[in-house]
Formats: structure tokens, sequence, C-alpha cells
RNA sequence: GGAGAGGUGCCGGAGCGGUCUAUCGGAGCGGUCUUGAAAACCGCAGGGCCUCGCGGCCCCGUGGGUUCGAAUCCCACCCUCUCCGCCA
């Protein structure tokens, strides 16, 4: 996870303006400016004593070989001058280490700057790309008409609609009505922020991940993978889950193993170092897998329903590009998400991340937002980013630009397509009637088996 | 979990203290020949780092150790395979 000292020596202005316009700390690319410097001296001397050393023993090999007594004056003076050599050696790679020790951890603090077309700012600084959809409003008027929804949603529901005027209730009203969450039991079992899914909620989620991965697969050209939930610390540290957010994940201290917080970490590693031969990208995955975050420090924030958990499900999109077709995929695989909100008649908009709101290790990122009339918010349901080489070179992912030619870094992307969570939330809160039944969004019915739910009697 | 075997460059597979600066075969790249292809032959040829270049250094699962010198010897760990045990 790093700009690489490659990209720091061509271009260190670049750098320093992309760590600015980040908030971060540009002092950095000085300092690992002058480490690196430190480094090559270094090296350059322990290459050289290390070539003298080996001289010296071939010598002693070819000597013994000629005849020369093994314990002879011959050969003790060139032991003697390798054993010097050796010593040196040590001192000089004791101080290689410790200098690479310190350039490693510059460059792990020094962002991945932002592509030029990324506004620059923090949130307020967020454009909004595009809208799709009517933001309906939590208050119905009383001629009945379900705007937006009708045009993805089951034909015949608008009827229903009422006449007389009502609000849209938050999403976890909706779900306490149809009893298919099973959130105070969730906490009894497990703990606050482990939602139980019940009955129709536990198919809709059902629902939602087959829907989602059946138009990636089908449609989309993705190979689904079906990852393990946990990965090793080597796994962790390849995507950036540590050292930098190890808070906010769950170890299984027994046996060294993290939880993951998103399929992204398992999947993207599926390549860590490997080299794609010429012809092999673009490599893209779809992939479900629950995500456990500890979200460490988020108490009391959107701790009603569904909206903030500790473990929630997500199919997650990963792309292995090369560097001249990353940002083409980037625009195109944020098309793959919204068309899945589309499917499901679900109000959203796509916001370009500012430099400040974007995060450290992206390079560009858009977020998708879905429209929650219940509680008139707007929902992260996706974000997808293209992080070029940052994350490859620390995984050493690369690939060839040409048949035998040498290797270079990959480009790597993700983006959620979708969370399921938030989805679910917007849809209660879209989808819901006066009486408390949920009309069931068109691609979801057939595997649901009914287009409406309805409360129990 | 127990016993045994093994981890070498894209793949297969030698090497078991000093011409190994890692043999050989296949695949790969370039070329000769050919209308084209195959075959044959010739050449190039793993990955990383330092260097303008010449060239040098490092990598034989990982990390330590012994030695003037380690793929080769010692220790620890990891992984794979076979058998046994246990078990969705």
């Amino acid at each position: 996870m790093s700009v690489g000292v490659q990209r720091l020596r061509e271009e260190p202005e670049v750098i320093r303006k992309g760590a600015l316009d980040k908030g971060e700390d540009a002092t950095l690319v000085g300092v690992a400016l002058a480490l690196d410097t430190r480094r090559r001296a270094l090296l350059s001397e322990a290459d050289a004593r290390k070539a003298e050393r080996n001289a010296a023993s071939k010598q002693i090999g070819e000597t013994i070989k000629g005849g020369a007594a093994p314990g002879g004056p011959e050969v003790a003076a060139l032991r003697a001058a390798s054993v010097a050599a050796g010593e040196r050696i040590a001192v000089l790679d004791a101080e290689i280490g410790r200098v690479e020790g310190e350039l490693e951890d510059a460059l792990l603090r020094i962002p991945n700057p932002a592509d030029p077309d990324v506004p620059v700012g923090d949130a307020d600084a967020n454009l909004t790309v595009r809208t799709w959809g009517e933001l309906l409003p939590r208050a119905v008027p009383a001629v009945g008409a379900a705007g937006a929804a009708d045009e993805a949603a089951a034909p015949g529901a608008a009827d229903e609609a009422g006449t007389a005027a009502w609000e849209r209730r938050p999403h976890w009203e909706v779900a306490e009505r149809l009893r298919i969450f099973e959130l105070e039991r969730g906490a009894k079992i497990a703990g606050s922020g482990f939602p139980v899914y019940r009955g129709a909620g536990a198919g809709l989620q059902r629902a939602l991940i087959d829907f989602f991965l059946t138009v990636h697969t089908r449609e989309n050209g993705f190979t689904e993978i079906w990852p393990p939930a946990v990965v090793n610390a080597a796994s962790a540290r390849g995507t950036g889950q540590i050292p930098d957010k190890e808070d906010q994940m769950y170890v299984v201290t027994r046996d060294e193993l993290y939880l993951v917080p998103t399929a992204e970490v398992p999947v993207t590693n599926l390549h860590r170092d490997e080299i794609f031969e010429f012809g092999e990208l673009p490599v893209r995955y779809a992939a479900y897998s629950p995500c456990f975050r500890r979200e460490a420090g988020a108490a009391g924030k959107d701790t009603r329903g569904i909206l903030r958990v500790h473990q929630f499900d997500k199919v997650e999109m990963v792309l292995f590009e090369t560097p001249e077709a990353s940002a083409t995929a980037l625009e195109w695989m944020v098309g793959r998400a919204e068309d899945l909100l589309r499917r499901l008649g679900l109000a959203y908009r796509v916001l370009l991340m500012a430099t400040r709101d974007m995060g450290f290790v992206q390079a560009k990122k858009y977020d998708l937002e879905v429209w929650a009339p219940g509680v008139e918010r707007w929902l992260e349901v996706s974000s997808c980013s293209n992080f070029r080489d940052y994350q490859a070179r620390r995984m050493a992912i690369r690939h060839r630009p040409a048949p035998g030619a040498r290797p270079e870094l990959v480009h790597t992307l993700n983006g959620s397509g979708l969370a399921l969570a938030r989805v679910v939330a917007a849809i209660l809160e879209t989808y819901q009637g006066p009486d408390g039944s949920v009309r069931v969004p068109g691609p979801l019915q057939a595997s649901l088996g009914t287009d409406v739910l309805r409360p129990p009697a």
C-alpha cells in the first residue's frame, strides 16, 4: 500500500500536493526521499563488500582444489579477508534493515494522490454527478400516487395506494409490523448490531444476494467467487486493513485470523504475488460475503434499525485491470451498481467524492446513495473506487503488458454491488403501504414467491 | 490431533558444503526454413534491488543458526500429499 519509491523520485511534487489535498502530512515526502537516498548509498557499499566476500570464498575453494593445504598461510590470508568483509556486511545489513523499515513506514503514511478530475476539498466539495428516480416524501398526499417506485415495481400495485393521507414509517417500524427482523433476539444471542432476519426478511436477504450475483455473472461477465469469511494476517495487510484499520476488525486471536470486513480483502488477495500473463486481463470477480465490522467509536450513531450494524451482507465487485483501462473500468463498474438500483426501482444519487472525503488509498471514488423516504435520508449502499497501482504494489500483483515483456503493476478497483442491509431499509421504506404491507420489487418476486409482504393477522 | 513423505525459476524435474555465476525437458519469446502452418534447427529466456552504463547484489517454502563459503548441514515455523483418528 504505497505510492512507491519510483514515483516518489520521479514526481515528488505531485505526491506532495496529493497529500496536502487529502489533508495529510506532506513533509513525509521529503523524509522518504532522504531515507531512499541513504538506503541506496548503503546498498551500494554492502553489495560491493558482498562481491568481495564471494570472490574470496570462491578463491579459497579453487586454492584448496589446486593443492594448497586448507590450513596453510595462503588460505588463511583469504579467509581473513572474507571474515573482514563479513563483519562489515553485518553492520551494513543491519543499518539497511533499519533504514528500509523507516522508509516503508514513511511510505505507508503517504496517501495515494487523487486523480486530477477529483474535486479538492472536504465533504462539502463532493460532486453530485447524477440523480435517478423520484425522491418520495415522507408524507404521502391524499390522492394516492406511488411515484417513482411504479416504474420498476409490480404492476397493479398502485391501486392499493390510498385515498387518505398517511406518513411513511422508518424501516424498523415497517419490519416490526411484518415481523421480519429479530433485532432484540439478535442482541441476546450475539450482541447489539447483529441482526437476525426472520421469515420473509431472511428470504429477502437470500433473494437480493441471488439477484445481484445472477446479474453480475450472467450479464456483466463477472466470475463468481465464494470466499472464506476469515483471512490471515498477510491478507489483512495486503489490502491495508492492518495496520491502519485494525480496530475495525474482529480478530480470532487463538488462530491469528481476521473476520473479513468486506469480500474485497479475500478476493483481492487471491492474486497476491502473482503475474498475469499477457491477455489475461481484465479479471473481474463478483463475490458475496458476510461483512464484520466492529464500528468502534460509532456507538450512538445510526443505532436504530439496520443502518449501521456489526454484521451485514454484501456482494462485492473486484477488478484487476491494465493501467490504461482502469479509468474506464471505474465508470463501467459504477454503472453496474446503478443498474441494480434501477431494476429495484430505488431512487439514488451518484457522488464523486472530494479529496478529503474519499479515503487514503483511493485515487478516485464514487458513492451511491439510495433514498430512504421513511427517514428522509440518503443511505450509502455502494462505494466504487479505483486504487490504480497503490494496492497492487503492496501485494505485488503484476501483469505482462506484452508477451515475454517485463511485468508491471496492475490496477485494482472494487465496488459494492450492492450492500444489503441499507438496500433492504430502502425497499421497506419505498414500497410500504399505509396498511403496513410492502410491495416486492419485480426482480425479487419469483424468489420470494409473492409480490407483496403483508403483516401477520 | 497422530504417523510418514515432500516443498527448487511458468510447469515438470535434477542437484544433498566450493567450476551451481542452479543440470535437463516442456511451455514461452525471437529467428532460419515454408505460400502459411507444423516439424527441425539456431538464439533469447525466471523474479526483485542498485547502477547513466559496464557490471554487481539478493531470492531454491518462511525465519533463525553453523561455516571463509549453504539449495545442500542444524533448529523452529508454515504449507501440500498419503494413511489413521475426529467430523459437519
